[in-house]
DNA sequence: TCCTTGTATCGAGAACTGTCAATACATTGG
DNA sequence: CCAATGTATTGACAGTTCTCGATACAAGGA
């Protein structure tokens, strides 16, 4: 296929294959209604909400909410910390603002 | 579940059901190393690339990467056009636009 | 200690996804 | 029209993901 007249050597400055694979993994656990609304009521609550609450929010039975927490954490997305009885999630802003900022590095546009 | 001491109401401000699904829908047509790579080519190469070009950039077979572009393109992220026997693609910038745009109203951090 | 409540894990089933060989479609050139 | 080449679709398989019932673990109160 290579110097096929229809296509110029590809480009520089494409993404790498590893940190293809790496962005792909929080994009990944972004893909998902419930993670969604979960990230979106933990930052809206501006601090912790814990994990009790998703249960009636997301409508998912608690092993589902528990599972969606354990993905959004393996990500580093969330961080949970229990006060007693209950788990009190809190979003790791920094690895959101890691996320657009590779969104911006990897995937530029002027528009 | 309501009403638990742990828990106060939830805060107003929460990303609505049918935007998380349109949100997601879009996280998850990112959400594989094989597409990041291919829109990070063409946006590298400013402008558009062949479909054949993919094949030995990507390492994946034919009707793999035609189906990365399917994917891609239904979640309106490329165009395709043909030039006689080639489909030349191209990023739609807009698109990206929206996606960086959506992860800064609907997941909102100060950092 | 027992009981209650919140959370995590296990196990299983259904649905989805990535991959590629085989095949069909589209377009150009002879 | 026929052959050659690029692209899309089909079908099948393996692996993953979402979901929830059942169950185990953690912590506090009587």
């Amino acid at each position: 296929m290579t110097g096929n007249p229809c296509c110029p050597p590809l480009a520089e400055g494409t993404i790498s294959a590893a940190d293809a694979v790496d962005l792909a993994a929080v994009f990944k656990a972004l893909a998902d209604p419930v993670r969604l609304r979960i990230l979106s009521a933990l930052l809206a609550a501006d601090g912790q909400i814990c994990a009790c609450d998703f249960v009636t929010t997301a409508g998912k039975a608690q092993p589902t909410v528990s599972h969606h927490l354990k993905v959004l954490r393996e990500a580093g997305l969330v961080e949970g910390a229990r006060r007693g009885t209950w788990v009190w999630y809190s979003v790791v802003p920094s690895r959101l603002a890691d996320v657009r900022r590779a969104l911006q590095t990897e995937l530029p546009t002027t528009v």
